[in-house]
DNA sequence: TTGCAATTAAGACAATTTGTCTTTACCCTG
DNA sequence: CAGGGTAAAGACAAATTGTCTTAATTGCAA
């Protein structure tokens, strides 16, 4: 029945795309990237769309430009972020451990990008020696 | 005709963690875990659970027996993997990599996690030896 | 064999989500 | 102040989701 409150949707997404391109844009700039028209119809379409947005707490809007504009609240990386969690707490306990070694076993990672990734670990182990567990 | 298997929902995936932990369970047996109980109603919705994870392919039922039993058709790996390249094609571009980085450097990790992960690393890197690309 | 209790099948149901659109009120500038 | 563009509010249908009801089947025990 009530279904816990999904993340962002697609549309929405698609939004945050442009908004990640631009760092910051009106309704109607936004409306003509993504349908090719302006439309009052497809405006306010966006303008819904953005609405949802903000109550997300995933755009800001400026109310003292007129007309509003909006910038992205929140990264790409944050957002990926988010749904790797979502997808662990789903299908792995919480644990983004089984999440890595799927990535890492079919992500198709070359050896550069397997050179690239151990020497973060080793940074990020080099990091962790300095701040001891608390 | 591929067309990407359908997202499994929450309850649904309640439904795959008893049989990923038995293999292999009657409507009764799973109602009697998930919900402590099996009335009427709730053995009813299990069978639709089912019946909607037989129609995704996510479920092999066994008409022979009576009761019907079912087993999984999907491990959970691949419904993990499923659910990554979801994410990867709504922020990432479809590429998995981004996750990667992403799970790596935003310190989600435990020292554990980066530990199995350079173990993972190691094997890849094995598995490349015996096949030298110079 | 019959009758019963469990199981299956079919589908109704409300609450929610999602993307879109309509309407109305608003703000600016000419 | 008039008009076009913009904001706000919300209506809308379609789809989803988890649950439940009813009816038809099944296998077993009496």
């Amino acid at each position: 029945m009530a279904r816990p409150p999904k993340d962002v949707t697609d549309a929405e997404v698609s939004i945050l795309h442009v908004l990640w391109d631009r760092g910051r844009a009106t309704v109607r700039e936004i409306a003509e990237k993504l349908y090719s028209g302006r439309s009052a119809s497809q405006q306010a379409t966006v303008q819904k769309l953005l609405e949802r947005l903000e109550g997300k707490e995933c755009v800001v809007r400026s109310r003292e430009t007129w007309p509003h504009t909006f910038e992205p609240a929140i990264d790409k990386s944050d957002l990926i972020g988010r749904q790797l969690q979502l997808t662990a707490d789903k299908l792995a306990g919480g644990s983004l451990q089984p999440l890595l070694t799927h990535l890492v076993n079919a992500g198709g990672l070359t050896a550069d990008d397997r050179k690239a990734l151990r020497t973060l670990l080793d940074d990020l182990n080099k990091e962790n020696q300095r701040q001891p567990k608390k």
